[in-house]
DNA sequence: TCAAAAGTGTGATCCGGATCACACTTTTTC
DNA sequence: GAAAAAGTGTGATCCGGATCACACTTTTGA
């Protein structure tokens, strides 16, 4: 739980008695390689700021491929958003690439802790802010950027996940296919 | 303004005292066609609340080809908000396509509005949140489905949009050339 | 520990959509 | 209301990246 009031306080300042409120809507829970968090038609009960570890979320198309909306590793937070936030069935999966802790925050929870105290609306405010921008990036990315600029951006936003995940995932991540991905980065290294 | 306090009680209810303290944040302003709210280098002093009109945002390559980030009619906001939140350069551009009226909030009228009322920073997270889930909804589509898949769920997402905005410029907001797009409804249709 | 599964590189082929080119129509604009 | 600008449909050609196929390497897990 040390993480977590890390995690809060590096966008607000809370006291101790702030933390003991806050403290009993997450749950912790560990998940080992692939495992799955949410599968999709799943009733989408929580959102997971993760501790460690690392996960993929992506979605199925009806031939059975995967497209990878987002990775997630430490101090990420991640969830079927729409479908937690507007209470339908999940779309997309959620499976542990690396063993990992997180904690699980119910749209109850989060919307509890928005109306008690405004620091924590705050904060989640912050976070969404920061996630909207990010999206909004990644969607001129894919329309205006080649797959080889592309790689080499997500390069810079990722250094970390470059080198531990498996490349077929970041070809479905960037929306090209295993071996475009490997010819890029074969030709661009000389 | 009564525009802007149903827009707000769309979400949250608040008071005439409540409503007097919101109004002086924001600034009206009239924008005829082609005019620019922001263009790419410019400091972003202002988010847009669109009272009436269209406008498109989108992103100029080195090449000088446009892709469209998004459209927004009534009731939506919009900005070049990496520009906006993190104090950078515009990298988007707004222009207007249909003569418009907009209220203008700076960002320190939106993080005052935001600390002074708790309802405030509630009704600014609603809208963030119903922005996340559909960039994300974006992207996947970007990612997952082929041309015609996207122009018919852009169809149903703007229908309004489809009649009265050039085709050309839905192209460019699905990330396909003018004349892919053209054959793509021509044969269709039948 | 060793068989099965997962990941990876690379050639050959194919195809969807980009690009180029041009004629025609509709809308602006002075 | 006429000239200019913007929007549109359609053919011909081209090319980037998908797909298929296969050999090889690394990781995983009973």
């Amino acid at each position: 739980m040390d993480k977590l009031r890390k995690h809060i306080e590096a966008i607000i300042a809370i006291s101790d008695e702030e933390f003991e409120f806050v403290k009993p809507f997450f749950t912790y829970k560990r998940v080992k390689k692939h495992q799955y968090l949410t599968q999709e038609g799943d009733t989408v009960t929580f959102e997971y700021l993760i501790l460690s570890g690392v996960f993929r979320m992506f979605y199925l198309d009806n031939d059975g491929k995967e497209y990878i909306v987002q990775f997630a590793g430490e101090n990420w937070w991640m969830a079927d958003y729409q479908a937690y936030f507007k209470d339908k069935k999940a779309t997309l999966n959620i499976v542990c690439m690396e063993d990992a802790e997180v904690l699980c925050l119910t749209l109850h929870g989060r919307e509890t802790l928005s109306a008690e105290s405004h620091k924590m609306e705050h904060f989640f405010r912050a976070k969404l802010t920061n996630g909207y921008v990010a999206l909004q990036r990644r969607i001129i990315s894919l329309l205006s950027s080649s797959p080889q600029q592309r790689y080499e951006e997500f390069g810079l936003l990722y250094p970390h996940l470059m080198q531990k995940i498996p490349k077929k995932y970041i070809a479905e991540y960037l929306g090209v296919s295993r071996e475009t991905l490997s010819r890029l980065y074969s030709n661009s290294k000389v």
